[in-house]
DNA sequence: ATTTTGTGACGTATATTTGCGTCATAGAAT
DNA sequence: ATTCTATGACGCAAATATACGTCACAAAAT
């Protein structure tokens, strides 16, 4: 692509596919879970779930801390993740809500 | 990477890592919302509402006819594209599945 | 003081996505 | 028969994502 045209849409739009973004990948997927499941939440811990190196695992940490989907926190040496609450339910809504937008008539049929 | 690992994942987190994953760019959300809007639905009509070209846009098309969230039909020489509300029905179920999977308790702070 | 442990930052290689132009095809219109 | 319209297939270039090794750093343990 010469040019990415992301920044052509509507804001919303671009804001909801960053969020998706941030969903479509089977390691951030899992990564949230855990972090529902213990919240004890070193990154150590989650790269053991994983079967990727501890530096790809920082990184998708860092694509789900970007959108604030997760938190970070530095306790010493080690640093903390645990979901946002807050931001989780953002995204529950905005997704509920754009699904529901689409599929209002469900004889949408050719 | 020397090899994609997605397939060392569980294979339903995949799948809906998958389905976040056509829902990843702008350009595809736009076209779900104008398909929602109207029922003819064009190629053509759909690349005069956004900013890329025909090609392009044939090929988020495409993207989205994969996971089966919308479906083409020949008609003559054109061919109309229109959501398929069963899929969207599950991938609402699923989204709102995963996310309440996730965020059962809202004290999940560090 | 040195080692260990847990991290993040940087660079690199490969894979995938994004965007587009061009071409071929098939039906409709002239 | 030729032109026009609408489309899909193919291939290319640039941008991003994915995965990893290595390095540096800071606190804790030895």
């Amino acid at each position: 692509m010469v040019q990415s045209k992301t920044e052509l849409f509507d804001k919303e739009l671009a804001e909801k596919a960053m969020l998706f973004k941030a969903l479509a990948h089977p390691a951030r997927l899992r990564i949230l879970q855990f972090l529902a499941e213990t919240r004890s939440c070193m990154t150590g811990d989650i790269c053991e779930v994983l079967p990727l190196s501890r530096t790809t695992v920082n990184q998708h940490l860092k694509e789900l801390k970007e959108p604030g989907l997760i938190k970070g926190e530095i306790d010493g040496v080690k640093t903390n993740y645990c979901l946002n609450s807050e931001k989780i339910n953002n995204l529950k809504d905005m997704l509920g809500g754009f699904l529901s937008e689409i599929d209002c008539c469900s004889d949408n049929n050719c």
